[in-house]
RNA sequence: GGAGGGGUGGUUGAGUGGUUGAAAACAGCGGUCUUGAAAACCGCCGCGCCGCCAGGUGCCGAGGGUUCGAAUCCCUCCCCCUCCGCCA
């Protein structure tokens, strides 16, 4: 959520932001209007209470010396409904106003490149070099049917498509993978490890500014008004939602499944496990002071970055444009793994500086130079996304004779086991 | 799921209709004293909103209600604790 203040007192900065995310700014007008009947509602309702207040002292003070105080009760009665009446205009105003506020996305950093969508992001930086294959790269599902690590229709069978299972040496990979990671945010790279809930309530989604927005992208168990998280930046981000952290910066990282509906996808890059509605995920969650976010930023991506660097893959990072960053975000980078079989890049990991937007809505604040609460700035990134980094290890590192050669970083984790090997006919 | 108890400021903890936004203590901040520190003493010390300021207003788990007036009474919900039941 953006500051009132700056939608008022800034309004052409903000619509700025707006136009160049490619929106409508009409909005701004309404939540301005919203704005100017909600502090009139106020001063007047205010003003009624001060009057309220103060007779209410005399007629107790009355009372005590035995005065009949009936008839200024009586008066009083038509202040009361009154102000209750005004109240009411206040409440509907101000939810009008918070609806307007919760659907306004953050405005984009004035740095970032500008341009409608993903066609004007900016490349960063290109690392590794793709590799030479002596013979046709197979794609990821037909390493997989070799090595026999998938098993798609029986996993339709048991829930439906975009639920893969992962089979012997594949499961064992992804959880290694897993540990790994792991190991080096917490171990080297100072973050906190957390295991949060998978399912969370309607709060904490509107925390991180997953609702309302995107509702129809998540699952919803009704029963309970629960919904299952699509990453763990809304239970991570909400640990401290309406607190006032003690010390900053604060570093979590955390390894959860993520359930994704992606409604209005379906048959769009459904192949294997490029795009599934259950993945698991390594996430990085930072909680800084707003000074130090972008430089934050910075080195939330190079810790993402380590990750690919010493699995020694071919990856590149992107810079997204105003049209292409998400509701929440102001800036954001995006790191894609090579997909050499089909010759194109896969997201893997995104790194955002939220500023103080997911901190207003979530009211996380800190103590600052002065003692008073202020809102803190919120940064995540995965760390890495596993389906793809599965995809890129198996393309990437795929053999002639079928095996898929296991990066040396990882195989202790695998008791030293050199290449997943095909399996036996 | 059933029965009972409880949710007050950073913490502990008073407060059952009227000068209570809230006693007291501890913690914290500033000062006096001291070579320095401790102790002692003095003062300050919650958050939000409206307002240029003065100030006003709201907040005692959340939301409603009663009343001239609610931390205090009533209703609904949430959470925590104890016991019972069920259970990985």
């Amino acid at each position: 959520m953006l500051d009132i203040k700056r939608i008022r007192e800034n309004t052409e900065e903000v619509r700025n932001g707006l136009v160049r995310r490619g929106m409508d700014t009409a909005c701004l007008e309404k939540i301005l209007a919203a704005d100017i009947e909600r502090r009139a509602l106020i001063a007047k309702a205010d003003e009624l209470k001060q009057k309220r207040n103060a007779v209410s002292k005399e007629i107790g003070q009355a009372k005590r010396e035995g005065k009949d105080t009936f008839a200024i009760q009586t008066s009083m009665r038509v202040l009361g409904e009154t102000i209750t009446l005004c109240d009411n205009l206040l409440a509907n105003v101000e939810e009008r106003l918070r609806t307007a506020m919760l659907a306004v996305p953050n405005v984009p950093c004035p740095t970032i490149p500008t341009g409608p969508d993903a066609s004007a992001n900016r490349v960063v930086r290109v690392v590794g070099t793709p590799r030479t294959f002596s013979f046709k790269p197979l794609d990821h599902v037909a390493i997989g049917e070799k090595l026999g690590i998938f098993d798609f229709p029986r996993a339709v069978k048991l829930t439906g498509p975009g639920f893969p299972i992962l089979l012997g040496q594949g499961s064992r990979l992804q959880r290694a993978l897993i540990q790994y990671m792991l190991d080096l945010h917490t171990q080297k790279q100072g973050y906190t490890e957390m295991i949060p809930p998978y399912v969370v309530n309607t709060a904490s989604m509107v925390g991180t500014g997953q609702l309302p927005k995107m509702a129809e992208d998540m699952y919803h168990c009704n029963a309970d008004d629960y919904w299952l998280v699509p990453t763990a930046e809304v239970p991570v981000t909400n640990y401290y939602r309406n607190d006032i952290i003690e010390k900053l910066p604060v570093y979590l990282t955390a390894y959860t499944p993520c359930f994704r509906r992606e409604a209005g996808s379906a048959g769009k890059d459904t192949r294997g496990i490029l795009r599934v509605h259950q993945f698991d995920k390594v996430e990085m969650v930072k909680f800084v002071e707003p000074e130090t976010s972008y430089d934050e930023l910075e080195s939330l991506v190079a810790n993402a970055e380590e990750i690919l660097q010493n699995l020694n893959l071919h990856y590149r990072v992107i810079e997204l444009c105003s049209g292409d960053i998400s509701f929440s975000a102001a800036k954001c980078y995006d790191i894609e793994l090579y997909s050499p079989a089909t010759d194109s890049w896969l997201e893997v990991s995104s790194c955002s500086n939220f500023e103080d937007f997911q901190a207003r809505r979530a009211n996380i604040r800190y103590r600052g130079p002065d003692g008073k609460p202020r809102l803190v700035h919120t940064l995540n990134g995965s760390g890495v996304a596993l389906p793809r980094l599965m995809i890129a290890i198996l393309e990437q590192c795929q053999q002639e004779d079928g095996s898929v050669l296991i990066p040396e970083v990882i195989r202790p984790y695998l008791g030293g086991t050199e290449r997943l090997l095909p399996k036996a006919k």
